[in-house]
DNA sequence: TTCCTTGCTATTAATATTGTAGCAAAAGTA
DNA sequence: TACTTTTGCTACAATATTAATAGCAAGGAA
């Protein structure tokens, strides 16, 4: 068999997205800028050294960038986030499920 | 302000697809239905421990199903499945960049 | 100069995940 | 029937990740 799986651009991907709070913090930075603390806040108070560790990740990754008004989404980030919007739909549409978990 | 941010549906989502391989795991299961194991070998021998975790998440949200066959993906957690195919097209296009990381 | 804010790093404690062994129930085989 | 496999886990100790907290150096405002 020729397929090396773990090799796919797929599973690069998933193996960022799904580590903590990665999702959240693109979440969050889809309106706009902001500075180190701010995204903390609004992460719950996430630790610093975790969102320092993931911002990392998605720097590398060209999904977010640090500008002098603060970090935000690059255009490839904007377009992953474009595609989280469908996630958002879907958790309206089952909000009582999610309510009670 | 009347927002209860960590209430809205779209956290809890995001609180459990964020959580280590969630993600892959609905990922695999897009194509039919899984044994504990097979579904364990797909995920790159992920720990039993780990994965039954997952699996009790999935199950709460009504995203998997345990039937005869197998776990599958249900009517909604196929819904999720598809707005992830959209992950697959960003990775393919951005794959020179996920292949360094 | 003094006081904030910002973007972190360092350190230790708490929590999650892994790796491995193995077991009980169900299914298949002789 | 008795034996073997497969399946879906659980237990437990080891390791890795994350959190919580303190605090510091650099830059800007007053």
């Amino acid at each position: 068999m020729s397929d090396n799986k773990s090799a796919r651009p797929i599973m690069v991907l998933l193996d960022i997205l799904g580590k903590r709070w990665t999702l959240r913090i693109m979440w969050e930075l889809r309106n706009g800028p902001f500075t180190f603390r701010a995204l903390q806040e609004s992460c719950d108070m996430l630790s610093p050294t975790t969102l320092n560790n993931r911002l990392s990740d998605l720097k590398k990754l060209e999904i977010v960038d640090h500008q002098p008004d603060g970090y935000q989404l690059t255009a490839k980030g904007l377009e992953l986030a474009k595609i989280m919007i469908g996630l958002t739909k879907w958790a309206d549409k089952e909000a009582t499920l999610l309510a009670r978990s």
